[in-house]
DNA sequence: ACATGTCGCAACTATATCTGTTACGACAAG
DNA sequence: CTTGTCGTAACAGATATAGTTGCGACATGT
């Protein structure tokens, strides 16, 4: 399938953050992130730009800017992310619109917008069950 | 997110062909699927060729040629048709190796890839509840 | 034999999304 | 006013999916 890289990277850089911030450092900027995640320090600065938008993370600008976890790694869980990063559903319909006057493509896009919806929820608990401190455990533990 | 419409495509082209069997006839075309789809009939045969290699349906070739459900729909779950449509994980791990030389860096991709699989075997357990006879019949109650 | 209708498949184009890159203004600290 | 970093726009590149055309393969019926 397709598959794109957001919620990983963006676990990544908080996991980073989190411990640099453990480590007695105050803020992080999108260079040092970029340097560990090996892309572009504007990718980073993307991505996190999403991540302040939904509350995980500050910035400050000027001289000694970048950084720094709005909340605790413990408070934080993947659907957190998920939430800030991903748009849009997992599964898409039809990009055209099925044949209405035929049955089942009358009905197929109801049935399986319920049938999606039941499987995202139960994805999206299973996204709530891990935090970012698991996350960066699991990290260290390695 | 990115979300390709594989897997519901698929799902109303095994309906549609189960329904008209249901209704006495033999074989489906990937024309008329197509027209109830709204696509072009390429499309549907390339979907349904997969669907054979997993077992799924039946193609004959010449004159009255067509497709042919190999089970029934009952026996059938999402969870057959993603695995035969679906390439790849869910999630997507980093493009570029990140670096090795930074803890997390060299800890996240390991940590991550648990934390989807586990994700992504409770997906197909969710998938797996669903049989086509399912689809079809929210597709008629509709 | 041959005409017919459909699949099988290759090749190409189109579209969408994500990623990477460059550039430059905004900003705050010193 | 110099410095370092963010914020954001604009563009190029990569990949995946979807749509289209064309034609040979094939089996059926005549």
């Amino acid at each position: 399938m397709s598959a794109n890289s957001r919620l990983t990277i963006a676990a990544h850089a908080l996991a980073w953050i989190g411990l640099y911030q453990r480590q007695g450092h105050e803020v992080a900027t999108s260079e040092q992130i970029a340097s560990s995640v090996n892309t572009n320090p504007v990718v980073i600065r993307r991505l996190l730009g999403d991540l302040r938008r939904a509350g995980l993370v500050e910035s400050r600008r000027g001289l000694g800017a970048g950084w720094t976890l709005a909340r605790d790694l413990e408070s934080m869980t993947l659907l957190d992310v998920y939430e800030a990063v991903e748009t849009g559903p997992l599964f898409a319909l039809h990009r055209a619109t099925p044949d209405q006057g035929c049955v089942v493509g009358h009905g197929i896009q109801p049935a399986m917008r319920r049938i999606y919806d039941g499987i995202e929820e139960t994805l999206r608990g299973e996204l709530a069950r891990v935090t970012l401190q698991d996350v960066l455990q699991d990290v260290l533990a390695a």
